[in-house]
Parts: structure tokens; sequence; C-alpha cells
DNA sequence: AAGTGGTCTAGACCACGAT
DNA sequence: TCGTGGTCTAGACCACTTA
């Protein structure tokens, strides 16, 4: 008999989660099998005797979790896991490392104002009135070995040429926010495989022609026009992404 | 005044999601800015005249965007996009190619039996008592121009030995439904960059060293026990990774 | 026509934060 | 103490699928 189990209305626990994670271990011992039918949202209100709202926003948590999905007028049936995303989650390439409670440190090797050229005005989508722009060079690294460097760019405005502060938030959005009246809204980065060139390898402490992650950033104001771009160059030999799909525990 | 447009209680579109959609459009036009607070839920409900469960709904729709966040006892605020999250997400590598229209292949190269070694014990974390494993391997191709090379190990089951069934599904799940009795269940995939050797160049028609994406993959039963192991690599000038970070929009 | 999930209501009580 | 969001109820009507 499927949903033996009891719920403990009278638990500080909501029912609604209670029977989230009742249904969800059946599924995961193979009591609910991937195509079958969960019992309706009717019987399982009655069976626990709790109201249909309560199970539906059970069922909601099982459905965002992917586990089950439901049709309307059929039922609510056990999903069969998708292991063929590739969904690399990492959070910042560098928060495992701060994590690990690391020494780490961000450095800062040139900051200064660039003219225009006809590159930047392509990326930041400006015409010819726009002639200068901000320009930031550092590297991150952890316990003294260099493990990533990044160049990066931002419009320049008059309004904030705090250029010389601190640099209490290195990243690109933070720079923009520092640097410029923009707010970033929103970032796309392409990750991409490349050998390192010359300099690169001078800066990072690797040999010549070694494999690394190469990662071009943009970032969008709430207009979507491009408020910062940045290249960095990640050490192929200290970073790898890692990802998890389907229905592993996560208590 | 904030929240001045109307809502068509008559609409075959849910209140909840119009709701949804004019509380987004306020906070990207910069109307609700980061920190400030959401009129309360009762508010909102007299306001347009409509249930506080309904309002709830929407709030969770734009929690769960991650565009506002609730605190109990004290209100709920229209967060900050967080925009140094790395998260490359690909539905599948080879999905976008699929999707272009182009002719693509899997061609199977090799799929025999073989023996255990100590390398595959430990990666299946199995005893000496197991003896046998099934291995593929497979080449990707589009447009006739191959793109990625694969090596594929699955645990052997004497009781499907089809070994020289058609390669419907040759991804790592699919052979593993084919092939044995286990239920791929979780998947974890690592991506690496590499120079690729002697052998991947020939096969994937490149030059020699050229950096190439390196992802290993394990797949897991219920019980979290490998059941199947993959080492394939992506040519680096056909593959890149793209990820969207913020409030974009996705309409 | 019957049964399913999807939406919505008008209340209720609670835990929590601010005052 | 008061106002907030969090949970829950016992209904209602609807759209959709299946028989």
């Amino acid at each position: 008999m499927i949903l033996e189990e009891m719920i403990d209305k009278s638990s500080v626990i909501p029912i609604y989660y209670q029977l989230f994670k009742l249904i969800e271990e059946q599924i995961r011992r193979g009591d609910l099998k991937p195509g079958e039918s969960l019992p309706t949202e009717h019987e399982i209100s009655l069976r626990f005797e709790i109201s249909r709202m309560t199970v539906r926003r059970a069922i909601a948590e099982l459905v965002s979790a992917g586990m089950v999905y439901a049709q309307q007028g059929r039922g609510t049936f056990v999903a069969t896991p998708k292991l063929d995303n590739i969904v690399f989650e990492l959070n910042d390439f560098n928060q495992e490392i701060k994590q690990r409670g690391l020494n780490y440190k961000t450095t800062l090797l040139e900051a200064k104002i660039i003219r225009a050229n006809a590159e930047l005005r392509e990326k930041f989508q400006v015409g010819e009135d726009h002639k200068r722009f901000l320009y930031f060079r550092t590297v991150f690294s952890a316990e003294d070995e260099r493990l990533s460097y990044e160049v990066k760019y931002t419009i320049y405005s008059k309004s904030k040429p705090i250029l010389e502060s601190e640099l209490k938030d290195p990243s690109l959005p933070g720079l923009i926010s520092a640097h410029t009246e923009h707010v970033p809204m929103s970032a796309k980065k392409v990750l991409q495989v490349a050998i390192c060139t010359e300099a690169e390898a001078v800066i990072l402490g690797i040999a010549p022609n070694s494999p690394v992650f190469l990662i071009e950033q943009t970032i969008y104001d709430q207009d979507l026009k491009p408020v910062g771009w940045s290249k960095a160059v990640y050490r192929g030999d200290r970073y790898k992404l890692t990802s998890y799909d389907g229905w592993y525990k996560k208590d």
C-alpha cells in the first residue's frame, strides 16, 4: 500500500513539507516508479485528513524538484530522472577556494582610463562620441599561487572618478557599481577552452601552451545596454566544473 | 503610486500570473528598486480585491525567480541581482546542434565485454568477484565533422546480453537502461580542460596538442551505487558553454 | 458524464519582528 | 501589542481527459 506512513499534524514541521518528504522517499525507494501515477489529490487529502490545498502545496514542491509532473484531467505521475543535462553549477569559480579557508587575494595589476577604439565601441554598442573607458587588470591567487588573470573594461562616468579607491569588490559587477552610475542587472558569460598566450603563461606562472579556461563576460544594465566586459583566463590544472543531475539526496 | 495597473479578473490568464507579471515589470523598470519593500500582502489583496492566497501565489513566483525575498514579521523586499554566479547551463552539449537542424549521428566504433581490472573495480566499487564490464566507444559527428569521442563502461548483467542491439540511445544512461537491470537515478559530471592525446587527435581529425573539453561522468542507481562511467573528449574549437545570470527577460 | 488537476475565495491561527 | 509573512481549511468553479 502506497503512503502508509503517518503525518503529525501537531508538529512544528509544516504538513505540506512532511507530505513532500514522505512521497519523495517513496519515489527514491522505488515504491513509486517512473511513469506510475500518484494517488489523486482528493484521495491523498482524504487519506491524511488534510486540505486539498495542502496536498497541492506538497505536490508543487515535488514538481519543482522535477520528480513528478501533473497533467490536467489525467493525473500526477512520477517523472524519469533526466541525466543528460549538463548544468555546470559553480557558485563562483573561486568560491570553493574561499570555503576551504585558504588564503586568497585579488591583486590589482593596473587600473587606468583608456581611449575608445573600434573594438570597445562595438562591444559596448556606443558611437564615436564615446571617448573613454575604464581598464583594469587583476590577478586572483590562493596560497601564493596565481590562479586566474582577468582584464576588465567598464564605460567611464565622469561623476564617479574614484579610480584610486580600494578594491573591496574586484568583480566586474562590483567595479561597475563602484565606478559608474550604472546598475548591473544581468550578465552573459561564455566559457571556452584555449591555449594560453605567452604573456598569460608568464603572469600565471605556468608552462607555455598550457590549456586554460577562457571566460568572456558581458554585464548589462536594466535596458540591456552593455556596461562592462571582461576576459578571464583560469589555469586548466587548478580548476574544474562539477555537475550533479537527477535525484541525488541533498539532505 | 506603486501598482497602478489593473488586473482583468475575467481573463483566461490566471490572476496570480497577471499580478506576477505586473510586479515583475515594476521591478525591471526600476519603479521598485533593490532593497525596497513591496506593499504588504494584505494591502495588495485589498488594492486588487483578490484573495490573499492569490497574492501569495504571485509573490511565490517572484521569490522563485529570485527577484524578491520575504521575511516573516518584516515584509517582502526587492532582491539585488546576483551576477557573480557561474551557472553554465547547456541542456546537453549537443542539443544546440540538433536544434539547428544539422545532420548529426552517433557512430559506434566498438562494443565488447571486457575483463575487470583494478581501476574499473575501484570506479565501480565492486570486489574481486566481479569479472566483467561492458565497453563502448562512440563518436558524435555533425555535418560529417567529428565533434566528440567518448569511452563508456557499464557493469555487466547476464540477463540482458543484447550487445548487438541498435544504438537507439547511445548516451550512457541509455546504454545502462538497455543493457543492464539498473535504473539510472543520478549523475555526476566533472568538466576539465586538457590537451588531446595523439589517438584522440586522429579520431577527431584535429591538430595534435589541441585544447579540448574533457568530461568524466559517473551514473548512479537509487542506492548511489555506480553503474556507469564514461570519459568524453569534446573539440575545443567547436564547443562553448554559455551562462545567463540576473534578471534578463525570457518572455 | 465522471474524474482529474488548476484556480480562487474568505476566512482562521500561528511565528516572528518591531515598537 | 501590532503588523508582517507562513500555514491551513473547506469549500467553489473551471478546463481538460477519458470513457
